[in-house]
RNA sequence: GUCUCCGUAGCUCAGCCGGAUAGAGCGUCCGCCUCCUAAGCGGAAGGCCGUGAGUUCGAAUCUCGCCGGGGACGCCA
């Protein structure tokens, strides 16, 4: 099957080097007519002086070419190495068809658990267009894990602490009306929270009020908790309808307000190793040695801080769940928060600091700038969602007016045509909110995959497809040799994106797939005249229908069987 | 000012643990549905890979400087 480990352990003698190397060598051609792999001989010039062509013509002369592999041919300085075709049709749709929805996993990650921390919303605050990166790629990374055997545990690490609440009390108490917020949700609690940040400008009482009620909350006062855990229920309730639609879910919950009482650990392990000091007033450990400003743990007025809270948290999920990995799905904006503190946990003396990630990604903004509550141009996810959902029921009912259940199918590709866009692009690039670009559905969109993946369903469905015996022979054509590439390709990107935590590395697997087999469509006709033609076809069909199935499952987007 | 990330076609991006003519989508222009879903396929036009040095047989890819942009930089999260 591994036809790159068999070339370079063929190299290894002729080349006098070992396998393991030589692997590492080995590149995919510019174009398919060159080769399937190349190896450049321009490194062993020195060390065999001789000039890189002769090297190239002498070991595709001596090499005794491995099973599967029908040609070597020096070209330049590289030699080229052609696939049997049909073998390599064989091993790769034999493996699809052998493991089925687990095709692109594996075992490796298998008895560890990774812990990821993602989407993480605020309480009381509405659930925006901002979100979507960190709750898409976290849900993809998530899936990721778990395909390649790790279990992954997602939390939600709830803004639900601080001030603010005592503020959302005091608004509530004054102009708030509780049958109002309960049928009008998040809405109406930003209203009453801007109305309580524009009347305590000309009122400054009112913040001592709100100070006074969150200590109220804080030492667990009924009336205070009472209402603190039903902004809680009116939020999640708006947030998790967001997440059924677009097919998330979350281990834990375990928010700011749960690591309450869990970090006074934190300063006595801090203070007890020597790490904490005294300066201006609050107490930090210094990271100057580090090139680094200094990490507060403890205000002058003894108030604990994000980043004794993320110690807390993080010191929590070890004990809890003893993970290999921790990621932090959270904007570019806190690449300094989490320098520090997972140093700080580095001179804890915990070994598994280094196994804290920061999984960044860059930011959202409006075509006018940033967005903000405050501003009032701020775009809620939900909807976004809705609107795609709209957009998409248009076009299928002009497009596919005999499809059933249309509402459901257009849900599926809307969303999952928003979910795409988030993850199409690597985790650090910026995102300019565009209603045009996101409700656009041609080219290499998430529409573009869900349509390849639907196409294939029905030729499957109208040529009544049954699996039996291939001549693989009758797929060594270039669109069909191109389809069968892009398949295997893709349990390699499977791993590369759990490496880098890069969702999209996936995405772009399965748009290689969809272009090769939408070529492959156009070209050849699958429903062939000729019986063992037409089995093999419809057997990279359904290969490509599965594989295009797992990759969308892995980013979080339906796969449709008619749209 | 310091640290950090980014700079590839008109736009959005891929390629970056160095290798053979720099790729894709959008947009523009032109083709392809008496046959398996045209949300598709093909073609054209469009790039001194920000810039200057260096390392190398070879640099979009590595190093350094510069220019331009984003972000962060002690009691918010």
């Amino acid at each position: 099957m591994d036809f790159k480990r068999a070339i370079a352990e063929a190299l290894a003698k002729p080349a006098a080097m070992h396998a393991d190397e030589l692997i590492n060598w080995l590149e995919t051609p510019p174009s398919p007519e060159m080769g399937d792999y190349a190896f450049p001989c321009f490194k062993l010039a020195k060390t065999l002086r001789k000039a890189p062509p002769a090297i190239a013509a002498q070991l595709a002369d001596e090499i005794v070419l491995p099973q599967g592999v029908a040609k070597a041919a020096p070209a330049g300085g590289y030699v080229n190495f052609f696939l049997d075709k049909a073998a390599q049709a064989k091993a790769v749709l034999e493996k699809v068809f052998a493991e089925n929805e687990r095709y692109g996993g594996s075992d490796i990650g298998k008895g560890r658990n990774v812990c990821i921390d993602y989407s993480s919303v605020n309480i009381a605050k509405p659930f925006h267009i901002g979100h979507l990166p960190t709750t898409v790629i976290g849900a993809a990374l998530y899936r990721i894990y778990n395909h390649l055997g790790y279990n992954s545990v997602g939390i939600n690490h709830l803004g639900d602490w601080g001030t603010q609440f005592g503020k959302m009390i005091v608004a509530y108490k004054r102009w708030g009306d509780h049958d109002t917020i309960d049928k009008g949700g998040v809405d109406e609690l930003v209203k009453i929270y801007v109305r309580y940040h524009q009347e305590s400008e000309q009122n400054p009482a009112l913040d001592d009020e709100a100070r006074a009620w969150f200590k109220r909350i804080e030492d667990g006062d009924a009336e205070a908790l009472e209402l603190f855990e039903w902004f809680k229920k009116i939020t999640l309730k708006e947030v998790e309808e967001v997440y059924d639609i677009l097919g998330i879910r979350f281990d834990s919950y375990a928010g700011e307000s749960f690591y309450n009482d869990k970090m006074g650990r934190v300063v006595d392990e801090l203070r007890e190793k020597n790490l904490l000091k005294l300066d201006q007033g609050a107490q930090i450990v210094d990271l100057s040695d580090y090139k680094m400003p200094p990490c507060i743990i403890l205000r002058s007025d003894g108030a604990t801080l994000y980043a004794t809270r993320d110690i807390a948290a993080a010191l929590y999920r070890k004990d809890t769940y003893d993970f290999a990995k921790c990621l932090y799905v959270v904007a570019y904006q806190q690449d300094l928060h989490f320098r520090q503190w997972f140093k700080v946990v580095e001179l804890m003396g915990y070994d598994w600091a280094k196994d804290l990630v920061h999984v960044s990604f860059g930011m959202v903004s409006g075509t006018e700038g940033a967005f903000s509550t405050r501003k009032g141009n701020m775009v809620k996810l939900r909807n976004v969602l809705d609107a795609a959902c709209e957009k998409t029921y248009d076009i299928i009912c002009e497009k596919s007016p005999d499809l059933e259940d249309k509402q459901t199918i257009a849900n599926q590709v809307g969303v999952g045509a928003l979910i795409w866009n988030s993850l199409y692009n690597g985790r650090i690039k910026d995102v300019v909110f565009d209603w045009d670009a996101v409700l656009n559905f041609d080219g290499e969109t998430g529409p573009y995959a869900q349509y390849t993946h639907a196409r294939a369903c029905s030729v499957l469905r109208k040529a009544d497809y049954k699996p039996g015996a291939v001549d693989y022979s009758k797929l060594t054509d270039p669109e069909s040799a191109a389809v069968i590439a892009a398949i295997g390709a893709f349990p390699d990107a499977v791993v590369e994106a759990m490496e880098k935590n890069e969702p999209y590395l996936v995405t772009r697997s399965v748009i290689n797939l969809c272009a090769a087999f939408n070529k492959f469509y156009y070209e050849q006709r699958i429903m062939a005249d000729d019986a063992a033609v037409r089995q093999a076809r419809l057997a990279l069909t359904d290969a490509t229908k599965k594989a295009i199935a797992i990759g969308l499952g892995l980013i979080g987007v339906f796969a449709p069987e008619r749209m």
